[in-house]
DNA sequence: TCAGTGATTAGG
DNA sequence: CTAATCACTGAG
């Protein structure tokens, strides 16, 4: 299986979180053996209009990274325990990122960086092109179900009722 | 329901 | 420097 190249990290990160789920994020460990963590819930923030996402408050040494070219990851700490896990979507100074909320069998976006060993030595990693952790297209093409954002309240309307959270919609039978 | 926990940010 | 905030989780 190839590992996603630059191009499919340049849309919207709308686009980007709706594609997002079913395909694979792939960690190479320090003993070489790969991990692999298929994501299944997604959040995407919008750029600078959106008051729910960092980048809204303008560049920063925190959201620099959010201005650099789709593909990179955005790692910060929230309530002081708890890695939240982005992929940076759009071009270069279009500040956009994709939350990873779920990775199978990790649910929660503070569970999913635990579980999967991604810390803030990850921030701007080049998922293109890092030696460690990438991604994968299995062509899987779930059905996805589409929510309001989560914790974001304080961003106001219309921000907070953009369905922009997506997850995999398990068939029922 | 609510406390834990620390980086980040705005402001004096 | 201070103080407020926070894209969450787990315990009760």
């Amino acid at each position: 299986m190839a590992r996603v190249a630059r191009e499919f990290f340049l849309s919207d990160a709308v686009t980007v979180a709706q594609r997002l789920p079913g395909m694979e994020i792939v960690m190479a460990r320090p003993d070489s053996v790969l991990k692999r963590y298929m994501i299944t819930e997604t959040e995407a923030y919008l750029g600078m209009e959106d008051k729910a996402c960092h980048a809204s408050k303008g560049r920063t040494g925190r959201t620099q990274v959010m201005f650099s070219e789709g593909g990179h990851l955005y790692l910060y700490l929230v309530y002081g325990m708890h890695w939240m896990m982005n992929i940076v979507t759009g071009a270069e100074d279009d500040p956009q990122a994709v939350l990873i909320r779920g990775a199978d069998p990790f649910s929660g976006p503070g569970r999913v960086t635990k579980g999967i060993g991604t810390n803030g030595s990850f921030n701007r990693e080049d998922m293109t092109a890092s030696g460690r952790i990438w991604l994968e297209d299995t062509g899987y093409k779930p059905c996805l179900k589409a929510g309001p954002r989560v914790g974001i309240n304080y961003a106001g309307e219309p921000w907070i009722s953009k369905p922009w959270r997506f997850i995999i919609n398990e068939q029922t039978k």
